[in-house]
DNA sequence: TGTGAATCATTCTGAGTGTGAACGATATCG
DNA sequence: CGATATCGTTCACACTCAGAATGATTCACA
């Protein structure tokens, strides 16, 4: 409502009103707040990433989880390494392929990301505070259909 | 899957069910994509978001704007930098104060923004595609209330 | 009016993050 | 068997960004 009346060309709320602008920005600033939440356990983004991947496939090789995660194999190497080393993930050789490395979510490493996602509903709380149940609900529905558009499973 | 504690279950379905989660994902791949959109202009998104923030704001000095966009004062330097070469903003020293560098955006500032403006609104109707009317418009309200409980401008 | 403190832009150094190439171990195919 | 591919790992490198040191300029104030 407040530029209304500016030239065709790209002035700032041409950009700053669209869905890309604003929505790579608040996610930013979400996942900011969040990584300094899940600092004290000694955890980044990518960590608990690859911890919610886990939790849903329950085991998988490294590099199912690398493709899966889109990161470099020898990036998952150290997220695993650094999960071993909190006792959340378990390195196991799959008996019929021993090159490959078998991650499994230990009891820790449910716990721990039942830590996250507690922390992830409070920032949630805050962040939603603002909107009717109807809102809420329009948003998650939303969140849906834009994530399969962006091709998220 | 039963886990014993029933204070917080970890699953993942936990958190990739929040709003934390969603919005930092679909937010880093929305801005993964506008980034490869604005390669081929020589762009990065800082130098987008400098480049809007100026559009907005007309002139301001380096320290302003790297207060606004939360980034190092060194940083601004090598942002402006950039810019400067591409012909897309000016540097004036402040006749009041000498040591402030106020930037300005030039006409071809403009137009390149411009140009990031149009990429970002191609993305947004491949991103929205798929939703009503009434979604499009929710969401938009909804970012708006969310952008603000984040402190956003 | 003179002098020290504060501020601005800049440069430089260092930490953190991630990719890609090289390597050894294992598996697979001819 | 023997050649080739694949998996995990290590290493070297690039990139990004913040923070300290620097020089120029302004401000506070005696």
């Amino acid at each position: 409502m407040s530029d209304v009346n500016g030239a065709a060309d790209g002035d700032s709320a041409g950009l700053t009103s669209t869905v890309v602008f604003r929505l790579g920005t608040l996610g930013a600033v979400v996942t900011d707040r969040f990584t300094r939440a899940i600092e004290e356990l000694g955890l980044k983004p990518k960590h608990v990433g690859l911890m919610a991947a886990l939790s849903r496939d329950a085991v998988a090789s490294q590099q199912e989880l690398a493709a899966r995660m889109g990161v470099a194999p020898s990036l998952m190497v150290s997220l695993a390494d650094h999960l071993e080393g909190l006792g959340a993930v378990q390195r196991v050789r799959d008996p019929q392929d021993r090159r490959r490395q078998v991650l499994t979510l230990t009891e820790e490493g449910h716990d721990l990301l039942g830590r996250c996602t507690s922390m992830a509903r409070t920032l949630d709380d805050e962040l939603v505070a603002g909107l009717t149940e109807d809102q809420r609900k329009s948003l998650d529905e939303v969140l849906r259909v834009m994530a399969g558009r962006a091709g998220l499973p």
